[in-house]
DNA sequence: CCTTGTCAATACGCAACCGTATGGTTTTCT
DNA sequence: AGAAAACCATACGGTTGCGTATTGACAAGG
């Protein structure tokens, strides 16, 4: 009979439920969560379990790095590819991405680890990927190739400095609707010429 | 006879020599390297020096925090204030900003560590120093205040994200002198009505 | 039934750091 | 010089994390 897929019948575990557990610590806790002794505890089993799964940490923080690759960096511009006018694709990134707060929150912590050895190639990636794609919206918008990069420099530091700033102090942002209308602002400042 | 203060005379270290090597490598390594027995044998002594100058380990941070915010957040706007006119006084901030790469590290270091119990309440009143001022600039321009300070989250968000994506890949970013191309292509697009 | 493969517990050894306790060595002051 | 204070070394105990090795439990298939 056929396996029933990604079930959890019993306490044993496998690999994605390490996997889950990574990236759940990793938005909750940053990398630091990410911790093979404090991780099991967490799953209820010990480390000899993660050590059948995962050969080092350092495998494990790949994976789950992995698997942000393919959710964030990839699928979020990916769906945005179907809005035709530049100006409300940009538009929809904006108020898609200042609003769900999983995606923030997972973002933030990739970002704050940008500086270790396994986790930079991937941030690097993600910022050219968006640095990229915001270049074309602007080059769609009818700007020379040297103007929309700088636009899209600055697009993408803002949202990634919003992004430090809104986990800092959360009081010293906007919230809720105010956070709407914040993007809407943002949205018109950063589009060259729109009246 | 006058005590020459603040010099070195023999292989005995003051406080302070403990502090500037603590900034050095918050600097330069991050706040992981601000540890006692690595920067005791960086100075060519051990711990048993530390713990007579201070009491632990936080405390030594919060000194080289208690310094960053005098250099950096006080100091760097205070002096801006001598431009009248806001315009250029935002200009000023910003090519200098990204000018200086020793600020420019050390900066990113403390923000890097913003989530850390003791660096945070640090970054946070950066942060709202920072923006306040900015929303004072964008005030005096003539803007009402919501706008104002909309325009002043942005701005100061740009900075930070310019700075993390610049310590991450610095490929990505413009250098030397395109990078006073950005900074003042940052100006014109973050200032309201300027033609 | 009994072997094989999967998953997990236990028990090590190792490294990095924190902080304390105690005693030793210079300065500095008187 | 002699006492006091400033500064440092040594040695210790404690914590947390990584990774390995060995053995045990339990399921599925021959």
């Amino acid at each position: 009979m056929a396996r029933d897929t990604g079930r959890k019948k019993a306490d044993r575990l496998s690999a994605e439920d390490w996997l889950d557990a990574a990236l759940t610590v990793l938005s909750d806790v940053g990398l630091s969560g990410i911790a093979v002794e404090p991780l099991a505890r967490r799953l209820g089993v010990t480390k000899g379990s993660f050590y059948w799964h995962f050969g080092s940490r350092d495998d494990l923080v790949e994976a789950a790095l992995r698997h942000w690759e393919e959710r964030s960096t990839s699928a979020r511009f990916a769906e945005l590819d179907e809005v035709e006018d530049p100006r409300d694709r940009l538009r929809a990134l904006l108020t898609r991405a200042m609003e769900d707060d999983a995606t923030l929150s997972l973002d933030f912590a990739v970002q704050v680890a940008a500086e270790d050895p396994v986790i930079n190639p991937f941030v690097r990636r993600a910022d050219r990927v968006a640095v990229d794609w915001f270049t074309g919206v602007y080059r769609e918008m009818g700007l020379p190739d040297d103007d929309a990069r700088s636009w899209a420099l600055l697009a993408h530091s803002a949202y990634v400095g919003f992004l430090r700033i809104l986990r800092t102090d959360p009081v010293c942002v906007p919230g809720g609707m105010e956070r709407r209308r914040h993007a809407e602002f943002v949205y018109r400042a950063l589009v060259p010429d729109d009246g």
